[in-house]
DNA sequence: TAGATTGTTAATCGATTAACAATC
DNA sequence: TAGATTGTTAATCGATTAACAATC
């Protein structure tokens, strides 16, 4: 935990949606931006906007705005996205074949260094350019890569043990895909993605 | 939106996360459970989890507990997962393929009933056991298919596009895996899925 | 009956938003 | 300077949790 003030995760969320807007306004040119300008384009309450980045220190200038190429910089460097972060992918099946080729996971900066999977069937095949691995060797394999971020994305029988094994393989932080409550040690941060969830909330809302 | 009282979405997502522990203690032939037992499945909060559930009726006994059996008919009911919903895909790349061959879908009471793509050199060719279809075509189809659940599974440039043709052809939520913020009509609910966002919530809590 | 656990109210906690003095 | 917009404080809103009477 890097800053001083504990960061809302609401906030951290938001944070990454200001990211994708500025890169989007970078590349349409546009120099300066005010926190009313920036929620006419995430829809993000301006006020909530300023307070979100009051955490981090003072980023603009009263009556201009922000200078888009400044607060791009800072929100990257914020979220360590200045820098390429390499990513350890389980499980070679659709989903993971899905994430290696995700171009927009290039254009964040992170990478993914290594697929492992447990299907014999499967070790030893390529994944786009990437060689699957055995996932017994998980850890051996990060010794040299020092990935601190792992994605899981095997069946959700699968899912703690492979949780189990990111974690002795001295990774920090765990995108899981499987719809399961993962257990891990308490500086270990999970994320989860469960379409099926997404979808159940969605269904909530239908007519009868 | 069905119900008198409005549901706190905190609350939908959690009762998505008890529909899954509920599915598996049901195949484990646990009977009874309670608000604490729970607790240790989800790590949701027992007074959470009562809560939670208040805001549709009364579903336990004091002193007891929870029928398994009736509590998982119950929360199925309420997020009318207790039908098949059938739901258009719109995006035949490779995140599109593995949406299609996610086995959790078909578990959770979804079916993707159509696929749809604008490529066309794509058009035609099947995906799986699903051929797919010109989503200029979609309004035409859904006439047909009636679902009210899309997915947009597109590059982020063509997501609003998707966006418009989807509620054109009168679907009324919409999960989207582009990476930006969606305009639609206020009757139309969408959920985003990010996973860079994701990713990078996980790497601001990497050490520098 | 005694013990356990519910459903619900009230207290706490945290996040969002409005308002405004500071300042470019 | 006058107008615009920031950074921040204070007010509001909503969600979480503790506590407990009701009850099986």
């Amino acid at each position: 935990m890097p800053h001083g003030p504990r960061i809302p995760t609401p906030t951290l969320e938001r944070l990454a949606t200001y990211l994708s807007v500025l890169t989007n306004l970078r590349s349409s040119n546009v120099e300066t931006i005010s926190s009313l300008d920036l929620e006419e384009h995430t829809g993000v309450n301006a006020a909530q906007f300023r307070k979100d980045l009051s955490y981090f220190g003072e980023f603009g200038r009263p009556g201009v705005g922000y200078s888009v190429r400044e607060l791009h910089a800072r929100i990257k460097a914020i979220l360590k996205l200045d820098r390429t972060q390499p990513v350890l992918l389980v499980g070679a099946g659709n989903l993971g074949r899905a994430l290696v080729g995700y171009p927009p996971l290039a254009a964040g900066n992170f990478e993914i260094v290594a697929v492992f999977d447990n299907n014999p069937s499967k070790i030893g095949k390529e994944l786009w350019h990437l060689m699957i691995k055995d996932v017994a060797k998980i850890v051996e394999e990060n010794r040299q890569l020092e990935a601190k971020i792992g994605i899981i994305a095997v069946p959700a029988n699968a899912a703690q043990q492979v949780a189990d094994q990111l974690v002795e393989a001295d990774v920090l932080t765990i995108l899981n895909f499987a719809p399961v409550v993962l257990r891990v040690p308490p500086h270990v941060k999970v994320r989860n993605v469960d379409f099926i969830q997404e979808l159940a909330v969605l269904s909530f809302y239908l007519p009868d």
